[in-house]
DNA sequence: ACCCTTTATCGTATTTTTACGATAAAGGGT
DNA sequence: ACCCTTTATCGTAAAAATACGATAAAGGGT
């Protein structure tokens, strides 16, 4: 996978405002089973599921499966690869203009 | 607008291959015009401009109409929402492992 | 004035996402 | 053994995203 298609990746798992919602609630509550992310998301319990499944795919967050309640976790190291990523963009900005004033100079 | 949705609104705009190309390529090139866009993206040209549009409607991106060339450029301060957005996320983890610490320790 | 280049927008088809209810699987408690 | 809770998955409907060609608008050059 390039580096576009996983910073793609990472951010469209990202990019609804449930999974944002999701992300926030299992940063704060260790942990949480799913049926504790449902009753603070507004949202069926399937949906929420198939969100969670959503963000499990991208490697955001991890399942923990305690036999009839699974627990879901956030993994921190891709959301430093995000970061990295719109950082690396940035950069490539500051690059440029370093170039430019190098080549003006001259 | 909430957070949440501020955060989701940018993810989702840059949650694409092609516009994570597409601001790469405006990161290096200092505001191309749509045309040099194209011809680096292999896509059709309406295609290319509906991705700007979307960048342009998140804000991460502006156009500065030059006639009939229209020129665009990154927008950074968006994206410092983004990484601060993110950051804000994983941010509560640290402050939920503090209290789990704090709490703990008394 | 004319043509040519550039690019946004329109119309449209296809695919993907999103949401829900219903169901099945898998344990836990008694 | 039985029921009850929990949760992933299936089926499905509606909405949104994605891609393209065709077209129109808007200047630039001669």
């Amino acid at each position: 996978m390039s580096q576009d298609d996983d910073l793609a990746t990472l951010t469209r798992a990202v990019g609804h405002p449930a999974r944002v919602a999701i992300l926030r609630f299992l940063s704060k509550q260790k942990t949480p089973c799913c049926g504790d992310v449902t009753t603070c998301i507004d949202l069926a319990q399937s949906t929420v599921s198939q969100h969670l499944k959503v963000l499990v795919e991208a490697g955001l967050i991890e399942r923990k499966g305690q036999g009839t309640k699974n627990c879901y976790s956030i993994c921190r190291e891709p959301f430093q690869r995000l970061i990295a990523g719109i950082e690396d963009i940035l950069a490539e900005d500051a690059a440029a203009t370093q170039k430019i004033k190098a080549s003006t100079k001259s």
